[in-house]
DNA sequence: ACGCGCCATGCAAACGATTGCGCTGCTCTG
DNA sequence: CAGAGCAGCGCAATCGTTTGCATGGCGCGT
């Protein structure tokens, strides 16, 4: 059987050439063309090092044969791995971030930046519970960088490790004396451009919409509220206001219950939190932006596809992800570089 | 200056067990603790073959010392590298896919099934350039399993690559006897469900809009003109759609510029555009859904929170999510499993 | 004709873990 | 008391590449 199963392999008429014996590493690839596996190695990596007609050869083999060499392997023996780590520490909200489209829209710049370097993109979804969880995927020897997505309420432990682990950069909010590289907007200045907006639309009866645990939208808070200050005579309330897809709604739904008819201006700190609102409040029949104007933060692609569609507090996300991908890299390279903060820009639709 | 502020640093008082020399391998930790190499990797692993004693003084090292072994050395020992290829092939679309809230979604639950089981995630965008793209990732050596999502117009490649590698699973649709395993929904029955939905309000001038080139939304358009062939005298115009971001809203600006005042019902490929097709109805001032219905598909969280919220067909992402990763898992030990089609349900809200 | 230099290649040592096998001692049994 | 059995650990091969250094051969200048 064994015998007839072989020989019939050999009889189809197909040449030997074109359904060769799978390749396993460089050796046998070596030992079929003749040189040694040095010689191979270097012939794929298209070294000039190697005659021209040699290396030609040897890709031909490679190719013929569909042979590529281990990653695995190569990454060991050269120390690097050409792959940087996503990652967004979920330090509060659980399970909701990895689908919030803000996330993915920078991820997705992200992956774009990244490819264009020859770079992989390892994604890690963290809940950070012990104290070294960072350390973990910093230590694994699997990553030549990590990009960190929100700072959560782990600032503490992000400047631990910032502290001997260079090639890092997160994006977030810069706070004064920080050791860790940081991309992000001027969060407390769009928060007064929010703010500003209302106000001089004639809103009086502020609220904020947001969690303020992460520093990021508690700066966007501080921001609001010193516009208010400013303006004397408008108030302003502050509602928690978690992220988690499942909770926003009926969230939202409970401030604006509380609020009644009092409030006649929303500072949200995301677009989805201002777009959840405007569902909302047009459900109750309270018409956006003639009875409650609402402006929302970071302008994502579908703040234009609301009904009215979102004026907000554009961050541009893809100028952020090229500079932390930029930055990244001069890290990797072992330069210092500072932290970014990018100037917020307020963008006038139609629902403020 | 380079002594003072090393003698500074011996200075501080703090004992030298608590800022240790870092380790660079298991040889040196080996060193440390008395024993040898095997019995520090043994230790490590926790495996009882090593004695209790031994072993937790070997992890209480490892521990002070912040020692984590490296990955790609046990990677390329074991054979396996405990990382998921995630990859979306942009066969038409150059740009957008990987920001598409769809995939986004779907990459989002996939990352908490994979997490769940300690798998990490590794994201590739690739676009098809050269024949050999799949096979180069799945050669690399650094995967253990692929999961697709998508198969854009990469049919041929992807069931070439299959027939030989078989820890591949795609999201997307099945067509009868390939030999590559899917999961998605009966993307031909969910069509149906959208045009009969339109039909039965009573809708008798039908639009498709939709890129037909990937076979999912292909099979959505026959299973809408099998349902509009049933019913006589419903007409059904075809509009190919692309999904990238920029040019979503143009595109179906032009549509129902050419539709006029035509059409009464619209059957979108995805929420999406849905989404961008109301916006731009509403914008016009034509009441959706009084003047013109629409149903969108996906069921993507954020057809919720539309104004008017999207009546959709339903594909069940996160069940999806987790019987791709079954499939894999299953694969990875080297069963065959078949695809799976999961039933659509059209979810009524008030677009349509 | 001789030696110098260079081009192309081979050799072998890393990279850092895992693991089968074998060697100690010690305990237990007949 | 001898031999078996076992727990605990060390040895060394192995995974598949990369790369510094050594080497062989050849051309060229004098």
């Amino acid at each position: 059987m064994q015998a007839l199963k072989n020989g019939g392999m050999g009889e189809l008429g197909i040449p030997e050439g074109q359904r060769p014996r799978r390749i396993r590493n460089i050796q046998e690839l070596a030992k079929i063309a003749g040189v040694s596996a040095g010689t191979v190695s270097r012939a794929l990596a298209g070294k000039e090092l190697v005659n021209k007609e040699t290396r030609e050869r040897i890709q031909a083999i490679a190719r013929d044969h569909g042979f590529r060499p281990n990653q695995m392997a190569r990454r060991l023996r050269t120390q690097q791995t050409g792959v940087i780590g996503v990652v967004i520490p979920l330090g509060h909200e659980r399970r909701q971030h990895i689908s919030d489209p803000f996330f993915m829209t920078l991820l997705g710049h992200l992956a774009d930046e990244l490819t264009e370097s020859g770079h992989d993109l390892m994604l890690s979804r963290v809940i950070p519970g012990d104290a070294d969880w960072l350390d973990r995927i910093v230590d694994s020897g699997m990553l030549d960088g990590v990009l960190m997505i929100g700072q959560s309420d782990q600032f503490e432990t992000i400047e631990r490790v910032a502290e001997y682990y260079k090639p890092l950069v997160v994006w977030g909010s810069h706070r004064e004396g920080q050791v860790h590289c940081t991309v992000g907007s001027d969060n407390f200045a769009g928060g007064g451009l929010a703010a500003r907006r209302l106000i001089e639309r004639g809103a009086g009866r502020l609220a904020f919409f947001g969690d303020t645990r992460g520093p990021e939208i508690e700066q966007r808070l501080f921001g609001a509220r010193a516009a208010v200050a400013a303006s004397g005579g408008v108030l302003l309330k502050v509602f928690p206001t978690h992220l988690s897809a499942e909770q926003l709604g009926p969230q939202i739904a409970a401030h604006l219950d509380e609020l009644g008819d009092w409030v006649d201006g929303i500072v949200a700190a995301t677009d989805v939190i201002a777009m959840t609102a405007i569902g909302q409040l047009q459900q109750r029949g309270c018409p956006v932006p003639d009875r409650v104007a609402v402006v929302g933060y970071d302008d994502l692609p579908l703040a234009t596809q609301t009904v009215p569609p979102l004026t907000t507090v554009r961050q541009d996300i893809a100028e952020g992800a090229k500079a932390m991908v930029a930055a990244l890299h001069r890290r990797i390279a072992g330069e210092d570089t500072p932290s970014v903060v990018m100037a917020p820009e307020l963008v006038v639709r139609a629902s403020a």
